[in-house]
DNA sequence: CTCAATTGATTGACGCGTAAACTAAAAATG
DNA sequence: CATTTTTAGTTTACGCGTCAATCAATTGAG
């Protein structure tokens, strides 16, 4: 049976085809506005977000860490984190280093410079975070986290995680991963 | 309340620094997992989700529209949109037209291809918005809506409308949100 | 009308995400 | 012990977003 008119008439003038649609539009809307500024922030400090992404994981850390590991608490891929540290590397913000037991594993740890400058952002990051939320009541707020905590939990059940490539190890459902931090696109 | 999905996937020792952090950081790690989703199926038919951006842009105005207005519509910046552009267009999805009155003006239009491509995308789209969200009630729905609406007031307000490079007419403040169409990231 | 400013659109350079293919080291298997 | 398999990481190729610079058509000021 073809797609039938009342299907096309619903979709040609409806804003929205479905509250689930409209929910789910505005989730991707506002995060990529966010996106936006928390970008331009971290761009005064000659960071992208996935950089910045990169040192706040590394600060959260401590201590160093295989390169891969870095990869899992991102959400991108594996391939790309290669350049990503490269150009980190280049300036002078993280340092790598080869493991002496496993030759294969590549160690990262973030650098004093590194520090220093994510020193420099977290005031005016945590200022930003207030300037584009601040307006919502702390019910609201609440409400808000409460909401998208429920929507994704349709990814875990379903065992769709983020990341792709390759899902080694640690495959169990929620291990204690530290996802993650930060807020680039 | 238990400790909260994302402080947990995050393992961040302490609390958030603020509800404000962790309503924001919410909304990128929900909006970002989404994504994927979407990317993934529209990647099966062939499509980044930019260039089904385009093709929902242009099937719902129906007729040609200038390159630049396509642009407008999207969150990307202008550059970009030529290369997307002669790709949809060497897929045979999407018409260049040049205007014969201002001769600077580029029209572009859907084709028939593109069209028909764009149908058998809607259905599974709307099933994988349901599987998304599905299981949030429909009070819960629109109240997620409404405070994603309301989180996005802060940018209206200070002039921080997305598109950077210009900001040529059509300044006004959230006009009946004819915005971007899509999902990918 | 002429020349400068504006506007629509494109190009090039760079960073990033992702799939695919590959290297090298370690682990598992026989 | 030799061979296979797995794992850590890189390279390559392509699509895309963004900035800076550019070009051509149009508009505006004098």
């Amino acid at each position: 049976m073809p797609p039938g008119r009342l299907q096309r008439e619903l979709k040609k003038r409806g804003p929205f085809a479905s509250p689930e649609q409209e929910a789910t539009l505005n989730i991707a809307r506002t995060a990529d506005r966010f996106g936006i500024c928390f970008a331009r922030l971290f761009r005064e400090y000659g960071l992208t977000p996935s950089q910045y992404n990169v040192l706040r994981i590394l600060r959260g850390e401590g201590k160093p860490l295989p390169i891969l590991d870095v990869a899992d608490r991102m959400i991108a891929a594996v391939p790309g984190i290669t350049g990503l540290i490269d150009r980190l590397e280049r300036m002078g913000l993280i340092a790598r280093e080869r493991s002496t037991e496993d030759r294969r594993v590549v160690y990262v740890t973030i650098t004093d410079a590194g520090l220093d400058l994510l020193g420099t952002i977290d005031k005016p990051e945590a200022a930003l975070h207030q300037r584009l939320i601040g307006h919502l009541s702390p019910d609201e707020l609440r409400e808000l986290s409460r909401l998208l905590e429920k929507a994704r939990q349709s990814l875990d059940q379903t065992g769709d995680r983020g990341g792709s490539y390759r899902w080694h190890k640690t495959m169990g459902p929620s291990h204690p991963d530290n996802g993650p931090r930060s807020i680039g696109r």
